[in-house]
DNA sequence: CTGGATCCTAACTGATACTG
DNA sequence: CAGTATCAGTTAGGATCCAG
């Protein structure tokens, strides 16, 4: 396998430093999904909520803070009655898109060789 | 960040599940230190237990069995006294590399974004 | 509408000691 | 050497209800 050479994460320490860091802040059952829907456009609480099927408000709001906590989103109240709240992806946030290429393509990889065998 | 298009995965629940089993899979906390350390070759158990570090005898068992449920990695007892125990990977396990190359540059980018400044 | 508060369970983790 | 057994602690996540 022979990880990414030329890269600065240089010691095998440092790069398994960063791989837990990416795995820990992408893994998770539900952070996919929001990310997912997000990137479809900017969505308010509700909307994430119809759409992610089985969440429940509680992990839904912790998951959110912690994507916000990770500059991953940002979170807007808007100014109505009642109150409305926005969240849309950050620039940082689409630097996950080669991961989430290469998950797909291997997770569908995965799931034929495992299910469909 | 429009997921990849052209994928056998089509719809966003294939889509999600797909996501789901593979960050499922690849996610937590030793996986990616397991798999690491079997590319640089084969393995015995306590190889791997010295090599990574803080992990438990339990829990490098119950990971090694479940890597090998998965066929990602293979197990093989050798003919000696006292027994040993062999772990190696799978060539369906080296089609996550581009999974880590992923994982590896944006987690690089994301420690310096996060703790860098 | 948003999301906090509370309660509860199952799963994961860690440390240590022990067996074939 | 390669695990299992045991016990205990922590955490993730679901269900429900309530408040600003």
């Amino acid at each position: 396998m022979k990880l990414i050479s030329g890269c600065e994460a240089s010691t095998t320490r440092e790069r398994t430093l960063a791989l837990r860091d990416a795995i820990e802040l992408l893994g998770g059952k539900w952070r996919i999904s929001i990310l997912q829907y997000l990137s479809f456009g900017t969505m308010r609480f509700k909307d994430l909520q119809e759409n992610i099927d089985g969440i429940s408000p509680k992990v839904l709001t912790k998951e959110l803070q912690d994507l916000e906590q990770n500059k991953l989103i940002i979170r807007t109240v808007n100014n109505t009655r009642p109150v409305t709240v926005s969240y849309s992806l950050t620039a940082h946030a689409y630097e996950t898109q080669a991961v989430y290429n290469a998950l797909l393509e291997f997770g569908a990889k995965h799931r034929q060789l495992i299910k469909g065998k």
